[in-house]
Parts: C-alpha cells; sequence; structure tokens
DNA sequence: ACCAAACTTGCAGTCTCTGCAAACTTTGCG
DNA sequence: CGCAAAGTTTGCAGAGACTGCAAGTTTGGT
C-alpha cells in the first residue's frame, strides 16, 4: 500500500483538525473561537493540536501546492509574450485547487475576519512569490532580480486582490478564472501608467 | 502654551517606551524581548505599557504620516505624466520623515527580526495604501478603483522592497531618494513586460 | 508476543493581553 | 489656597496561546 497506517491517521487527524477550525472560525470568526474549541471539536487534546500546527494561524492558513514541473518548463522554455506565457502557468498552478475549490473560498471568508489571519496569508503567499521569482528568472536571465520580484509582487497582489474583491463566489466557476480576471486587471492598469 | 503639562507627559511616556522598545529589539531580536523588560526599561508598570499600545508590536511599529496637503493638491491637479507627478507627492511625503530617519532605520532594522513584526509593518502600509488611493481617484475619477489600487500595491511593494532591500543604509543620503530608486525600478519593470 | 519508534496526553510554566478597582496627579474653579 | 472632577498609574486576577517534559498508549517490524 501507499500508505501506512500510521500516515493514514496523522493525515486524518490532521484534516479533522482543519476542518473543526474552520468550520468554528467560519461562524464565530477566527479571534472568538480558542484551540481548546478547536481541539474539542476535532476530538484531540489541546496539546495534540500544538503538534500538528504551529500557531492557530496555521490550522486555517495552508501552503498553496507547487506549480507543476511540466508547466514550469514550458514556461521557461516560452516563447509567447511574457504575461500569456504567465498567465498558462498560473491556471495550470490553479487547476490543482480546484478539488479543494469550496474550502479555499471558505478560508478565504474566514480571512476577512482577522487582521492576523491576513497577514499569515500573505506570509504563505510571499514563500509563494519567492518560487515564482525563481521560475521567472530562469526565463529571463539576463534582468535584475529586484525587478522580476517587483513583477511578482505585482501579479500575486492582483490575484489576491480579485480573489478577496470579487463579490461572493457562485462557486461554479471554474477557479482558473481568477487568473484571467486578474492578469486582465493587471494589463489595464499598465495601460494607466504608460 | 500648545499643550498642557498632562499631553507633555503622556507624550514623553509614550516616547520612553517606544525608545525603550526599540533599543532592546534591537539588541535582542523582537521575539526575545518581553513585554515587561520594555516596561522596566521605560521606567513605568506593565500595566501601563498597554494603556499606551495595543500590543507589543504597535510599540515599534507606528503609522505614517499623512500626505501633506499642499502636496496632494499639487498632485490632484496636475498635468504632467502621471509618474513624475507621484514621484512628487511621495517625496514630499518622505520628506516629513527626515527628522525620524534614524529611529526610521532602526525600526527596519527590528522588523528583519521577526515575521509577526513585519506583518504589522505591512497592515500599516496598508492603511497608508488606502488614502493614497483614495488621492488617485481624485485624478483619476473614470478609471475603476479596483485599477488604481493594484497601482498603488505595485508603487508601496517597490518601496518597500527597495528599502528592506537596500543595503545598510550610510545614513547620511536623503531619504526621498528611496522614493526615486524605487519609481525607476518599478519603470523598468514595466518596460520588461511591454 | 515483544521491542523500539511514533504518537498522545496531562501538567506546570511563560508570556501576551484584559477588566476592574484602588490610589494617585493634574486641572479648573470658587 | 483647597477641593472636586477628570485623567493616569498600578496591582491583581484571569483568559488564552504556546512550550518542555515525562509518563502512557499505539503501531510496525521481527
Amino acid at each position: 500500500m501507499t500508505e501506512t497506517l500510521r500516515e493514514r491517521r496523522r493525515n486524518q487527524t490532521s484534516r479533522d483538525i482543519r476542518i473543526a477550525a474552520l468550520e468554528l472560525c467560519f461562524t464565530e470568526g477566527f479571534d472568538k473561537v480558542t484551540t481548546e474549541a478547536i481541539s474539542t471539536r476535532a476530538g484531540v487534546s489541546p496539546r495534540t493540536f500544538f503538534n500538528y500546527f504551529l500557531n492557530k494561524e496555521s490550522a486555517i492558513i495552508s501552503h498553496p501546492p507547487d506549480f507543476p514541473p511540466e508547466a514550469i518548463e514550458a514556461f521557461v522554455h516560452g516563447t509567447g509574450r511574457l504575461l500569456d506565457d504567465l498567465r498558462l502557468l498560473m491556471r495550470a498552478q490553479f487547476n490543482l485547487l480546484q478539488d479543494d475549490r469550496k474550502m479555499i473560498d471558505m478560508v478565504h471568508a474566514v480571512i476577512r475576519t482577522s487582521e492576523v489571519l491576513r497577514a499569515t496569508h500573505e506570509a504563505a503567499m510571499r514563500q509563494l512569490q519567492s518560487k515564482f521569482t525563481d521560475i521567472i528568472q530562469r526565463r529571463l536571465h539576463n534582468v535584475p532580480r529586484q525587478q522580476i520580484e517587483i513583477l511578482c509582487s505585482m501579479i500575486l497582489i492582483t490575484v489576491g486582490q480579485v480573489m478577496t474583491d470579487s463579490p461572493d463566489t457562485d462557486n461554479t466557476r471554474d477557479i482558473a478564472l481568477y487568473v484571467d480576471d486578474a492578469l486582465d486587471a493587471l494589463e489595464q492598469t499598465l495601460k494607466l501608467i504608460a
């Protein structure tokens, strides 16, 4: 088998805690929910909560998946317009999220209930950004890293803004459409400045 | 007189705490310093610390000053290239910081010692950003707010990146030069995409 | 069935932060 | 000056996040 019993248990407990946290925070707001309440609902001791998560925030915010390797290669060796190829790369990434769509929307709703949580979310995004920067750098060897960092910030900020601003999702939309909205908004903005 | 005794005392205590916090965190790192240590060094009780500051972070991070009104008007009714006029506006804002130059550099150094602090700093920047957006919106009535928000994010992110990335300051440089560096980097980046 | 490694739990303790009430200070006023 | 109102400081008790430790339980391999 691919997973030992121990691993399955561990994943299950982790999921239990995450879901307990998400459901509680969705109704009560992040700040009103104690780690004790989460642990109880998840059926573990408060101490165990901290064996799984570094802090209350990380039970809600999880790291986004990596970019799919084949999409990375396609981008790095791509020959299209930079923004168009970026769009493809990001769609590939977003498609990985399709399955957790419902959870992701809940997480975004919960993020709106707390400044701390928002900050944690942004920290997670920064990690994504650093991977993102590395990838773009591979395509644009000769461009100074600082500029690429700025470019990445611009893109991720825009995606974030679109995802939290957009009126409550109808949930039927393809999640990758966020990427399109964001990049369109970005292109409009660029015209503004030029 | 312009300030009553009470007000002067209050300002002085606030400054005492801020300085105690900054000095301690500069040498020990934000996470190693307790609110008790800060209070003791500032010569007040731990309870008083929280009468002055909402939390440990806010003793380090303070809100940036508002944009000077005359600079705002100049920008709103300006006729130059958007980015050039923005540059003037931001320089005017940065010039207000000139006096606290030394403290600001320390704050930036301390921010690097803690994720939490960085997050708090970004939250403060977000507030600036919202004022910034309002100002630009006044000049560009007909542009959708979302695009202006993106524009502001881009600029503030770039400034932040320049300020934290730039090799340790020589402290003699005009602080407003950060604005120039940032906007130059931004313009370079835009060329990349076009 | 048995042992070692992995996991869970309780407990005691540190730290941030809040509410409350008692003591003290400043201020405005007669 | 002297006194009341308003503003401030402080101590104390307590909630809640989080850690280290040690004792107990479960699992995986032999």
